[in-house]
RNA sequence: GGGGACGUAGUUCAGUUCUGGUUAGAACGCCGGCCUGUCACGCCGGAGGUCGCGAGUUCGAGUCUCGUCGUCCCCGCCA
């Protein structure tokens, strides 16, 4: 660079800088020789500018320009120009002008490039990750890095406006057995042992709660063992709050009013406020699913008092077992759907737990489905009536116990809704639900699981029911879904240390393995723990929603993939012996 | 752990099934030449292939069979 100063970037120049002496400094984006003119448009992460290469001008650059090649690194000195009238480039906003060019430092030159960085065919995702480097040059790539950064600096000033503090938390921490596989850590200094890296900072902000603290917050790396998704990365970003003396409302009021924030000010949008809210079991019901993407119709019906009246051997067994009849109607369903495409959403409804999928197809001329014979025709025009259906339109019915069949056509609801082009793209449907389950039977295990985390509150009138219909209890627990994510969930948490220990006693922790596992937070209840509360929010999801792209890995500078590998660094990799030999370990493969 | 899709020049793909058979093609990129207003510059020429890897069937395999590795999607899993 020797004593060249960069003076501009290469998105800023414009006509009224006419004459203006100015250093670049970027990537070659491409190239144009023409010969005894050489355009190149220049690149940094700003913008691209044409600089233009001219013998008359400055000989020596321009015979040293010919050499130049794309992702070179150049500095380029020279004069800001109007181009010339009809030379305008209308869809580049530096393209009314050009940078004459009176001298070139090349800074760096560079091998043939595995991809383009600008270029008409992309490459495999393999590839982009392998040189994941050269896929951050790209102007979209980098969009999406600068609104994660605004969202987290507009997350920042909104918390610290409302008197919370960052506070860090540890990363090298204790193994806890409920809950997700930990990634483990092994001690050189207490050999045989291990931390284990934090699967949310749960235990340490309820903490920093009876630290006294009262409002904590932290952007803040969490790391799960699990089994990877588009939506889902062995180590991801968490926005983590708590409150001290707040019930549901105040934790909630303060992520409407966050959310409010960030979509006025990064997504330049009003949402509706407050932020509707509902119960879990109503979710189930309407929905089929506690994340229920609220951006289309298509909710569920129950057909259960018409269905017990037709003749359907499936059904009344069904009902008779205390299960339901229920459908989704989709509306021109009817054409949209063959024989082999009905016979898919069958094998998908199966494959969700229903035992198999009624169909009714509403023609001008009355029903064409295998159900036509079973019902009466009074029947008939009231369970269309009662499904909204009319000529055109699709019937799908499920016949099972509640749950199942709620499940099932919640997948269906979703299937047929991609199919079918329903989902707009560009809404934002945000809803609350509210009083989940505390706890639910594990059916592996054979025991009752935390369907939150075992440090939940229970809703207090339901306290009494924890002994006898433990299942029926419901949890002072809240998930904030965005168009069928769920974005975000908390809870209030117990600060009672004999509701904590009955909690745990609940879930098959022995009073001696809750010592061992969680006895620093049950001696910390004793001391004067306030009420309170907090939430948890999926960051990387959120930025992926809010930047319109399909996974989390587009969201996160150096992702990995859904076999947890890093291709860029090699990660993991075996190490040395001896590193091995001083931890204590070894290996069986 | 289970199911599915994909793997062929540097890159993105065609060729692969029904039907194994001469020298594996295209576009973009790359290299060389020409070109004073390009912006997907244009024109001429050129190089570039372990058909993911391994075994099998066959006179002969990119193509068929089995195995294996990798990437992606889904189920399980993810308090």
């Amino acid at each position: 660079m020797g004593d060249w100063k960069r003076t501009h970037d290469c998105g800023s120049l414009r006509a009224d800088e006419d004459g203006k002496e100015s250093v670049l400094m970027g990537w070659v984006n491409s190239r144009r020789d023409l010969g005894n003119l050489i355009f190149i448009d220049l690149r940094d992460r700003d913008g691209i500018t044409q600089i233009v290469f001219d013998p008359q001008v400055d000989g020596e650059s321009h015979e040293r320009a010919h050499a130049l090649r794309n992702e070179w690194v150049i500095a380029v000195k020279g004069t800001v120009s109007p181009r010339l009238k009809g030379q305008e480039n209308f869809s580049m906003p530096t393209g009314s002008i050009e940078l004459k060019v009176t001298g070139l430092k090349i800074l760096n030159r560079t091998e043939t490039p595995p991809f383009q960085v600008d270029g008409a065919v992309d490459a495999s995702e393999t590839l982009r990750l392998k040189y994941r480097y050269l896929e951050l040059r790209r102007p979209q790539v980098f969009s999406v890095f600068l609104k994660r950064h605004r969202i987290s600096v507009c997350i920042r000033e909104f918390l610290n406006g409302k008197g919370f503090m960052e506070v860090e938390t540890p990363f090298l921490t204790k193994s806890t057995p409920e809950g997700a596989r930990d990634y483990l850590v092994p001690s050189r200094v207490n050999r045989g042992l291990f931390y284990a890296l934090p699967q949310s900072p749960q235990l340490f902000k309820q903490l920093l709660m009876i630290g006294g603290f009262e409002r904590y917050y932290q952007i803040v790396r969490c790391f799960r063992d699990e089994d990877l998704r588009a939506d889902r990365q062995p180590e991801f970003t968490q926005v983590d709050l708590e409150m001290a003396f707040v019930n549901e409302d105040g934790v909630m009021a303060v992520f409407e009013e966050m959310m409010g924030k960030l979509f006025r000010e990064i997504m330049d949008r009003a949402i509706p406020f407050p932020i509707k809210r509902m119960e879990f079991h109503e979710a189930m019901d309407r929905f089929g699913t506690d994340r229920p993407d609220m951006r289309f119709g298509m909710e569920l019906i129950d057909l259960t008092d018409i269905a017990v009246k037709s003749d359907f051997r499936v059904f009344k067994d069904v009902i008779e077992d205390g299960g339901v009849v229920k459908a989704i109607t989709v509306k021109n369903g009817g054409p949209a759907f063959s024989r082999k495409k009905l016979d898919e959403l069958s094998a998908l409804a199966v494959e969700s737990g229903a035992r198999g999928l009624a169909w009714i197809k509403v023609n001008e001329d009355g029903w064409q489905s295998s159900l036509k014979k079973f019902f009466k025709d009074e029947d008939k025009n009231g369970l269309n009536e009662k499904s909204g259906a009319g000529p055109g339109d699709l019937i799908l019915i499920v016949a099972h116990k509640r749950r199942v069949a709620n499940e099932s056509l919640g997948v269906l609801r979703l299937k047929v809704a991609r199919r079918m082009e329903l989902i707009p793209v560009s809404a934002y449907e945000f809803v609350w639900i509210t009083k989940f389950p505390l706890l639910e039977y594990d059916e592996t295990e054979k025991r009752l699981q935390a369907v939150h985390h075992p440090f939940t509150a229970p809703v207090e009138e339901d306290i009494h029911l924890l002994d006898d219909q433990p299942e029926k209890v419901r949890a002072r627990a809240y998930d904030l879904v965005l168009n069928g994510t769920e974005i975000g969930g908390g809870s209030i948490r117990i600060h009672v240390p004999a509701v904590q220990e009955k909690m745990l006693s609940i879930l098959g922790i022995s009073p001696e393995q809750a010592k061992v596992k969680f006895g620093f937070l049950l001696e910390a209840l004793k001391y004067g723990a306030p009420p309170h509360g907090g939430m948890a929010l999926g960051f990387d999801r959120l930025v992926a929603i809010m930047a319109g792209v399909n996974s989390i890995r587009e969201v996160i500078a150096f992702p990995k993939t859904t076999s947890a590998t890093c291709l860029l660094t090699g990660a993991p990799s075996g190490v040395d012996e001896a590193q091995l030999k001083e931890l204590g370990l070894r290996t069986d493969s």
